[in-house]
DNA sequence: CTTATCTTGGAACGACTGGTCCAAGATAAG
DNA sequence: CTTATCTTGGACCAGTCGTTCCAAGATAAG
């Protein structure tokens, strides 16, 4: 009997994904959501909840179809640290070059924006996947005896991790790919024997 | 002739300072601005001009009391290796413990603020006196010979100042000090012969 | 004191904020 | 078809945004 929604709601998040993504979210008003998704208030409202919950959906869609893919395609390489060095070949690729060049990361830009405990808790994931999936690879390494010995995995990985975010973060001033690169050519180098 | 200002413009800066550190700049309102300082929005947008301008002088404040105190201290330090490790543990202080913790680095932050160009300007200075800072201290831990050969100095300290960038990030979603800390020794811990 | 100049508090501005509401429209089961 | 249920467009809400403005107050030279 009832009706049925006239809009995909995968695709009208993706539209809000690249809004937050790019301008963050204070700098993006409903307004604009309505523009870009061509919803009306209503469709969103009882669809998404309010801003907020747009919000987390948004981040929770980056996290699941962005992030985690990445991670997972480090996890699954099993070259070691030639899947480490890849990794971040494709990050620098993707946040310097193409259609989201320049916009970051949006799961480390949310760390400027007073997360709820909500959006921490996605933080708290990306970070967790990250972290474990350069873990893997690092172990795959050492198996590889690709590692100089005595290196602490846990505590690289959370090395790697943050160089990351350091990453996603300058990308968004407008940091030359060259440059990004030199810095995290100098962390990988220092990890073999 | 001419009246007087009633406050202390620098005063009211550091205030300032600390609500666009603590909130970011489109969370804070002028009103809360009005508020924390105690003065009328006549004498602020007389004395700072707009938002706009009230946020590039914050930023600039904040490079010059706090940053460049930093990055000073590390290029006179003459240790070496350890002025980079006394750097780091400093640099964990500040973010994971006192009245800022939590706040990460307001350079670090603006990143994420589609910035303008001038305030963009500030974060490029900004960058480039941190790794100009590390790059020095590289070099004198050559001079002593506490590296590993075959070290790409710059490269290095560009990879240091994105490491610190990760921290600042990180340490706003209440990262612990312990495991901020671990990432950074295992960086540290690498370059060492 | 007077007077010229600057600062200050606070009212007011239009634009916009996120959010609500409801009549009109769409849908599909009966 | 009717009818019950959900969705939709868009008007509308109170509140806040950054900014402007001006009369009243403060200041110090003459």
């Amino acid at each position: 009997m009832p009706d049925v929604k006239h809009f995909d709601t995968a695709e009208a998040l993706a539209v809000v994904e690249r809004l937050f993504w790019r301008r963050g979210v204070a700098a993006t008003g409903i307004q604009d959501i309505v523009g870009a998704t061509g919803l009306s208030r209503s469709s969103l409202y009882s669809s998404f909840g309010g801003k907020e919950d747009l919000y987390l959906a948004a981040l929770q869609r980056y996290l699941d179809q962005r992030s985690r893919p990445m991670f997972d395609r480090l996890a699954a390489d099993d070259r070691g640290l030639p899947a480490i060095a890849d990794f971040f070949e494709r990050l620098l690729r993707l946040r310097c070059s193409g259609e989201h060049a320049g916009w970051g990361c949006l799961v480390s830009n949310a760390h400027t924006e007073e997360p709820s405990d909500a959006t921490r808790a996605v933080l708290d994931q990306h970070h967790a996947g990250l972290s474990a999936a350069f873990a893997h690879a690092l172990e795959v390494a050492r198996g590889k005896e690709q590692l100089r010995p005595g290196l602490d995995l846990d505590a690289t990985a959370e090395m790697l991790t943050l160089l990351a975010y350091g990453v996603n973060l300058r990308s968004r001033s407008g940091a030359s790919r060259a440059t990004l690169r030199t810095g995290v050519q100098a962390a990988l180098g220092s990890l073999g024997r």
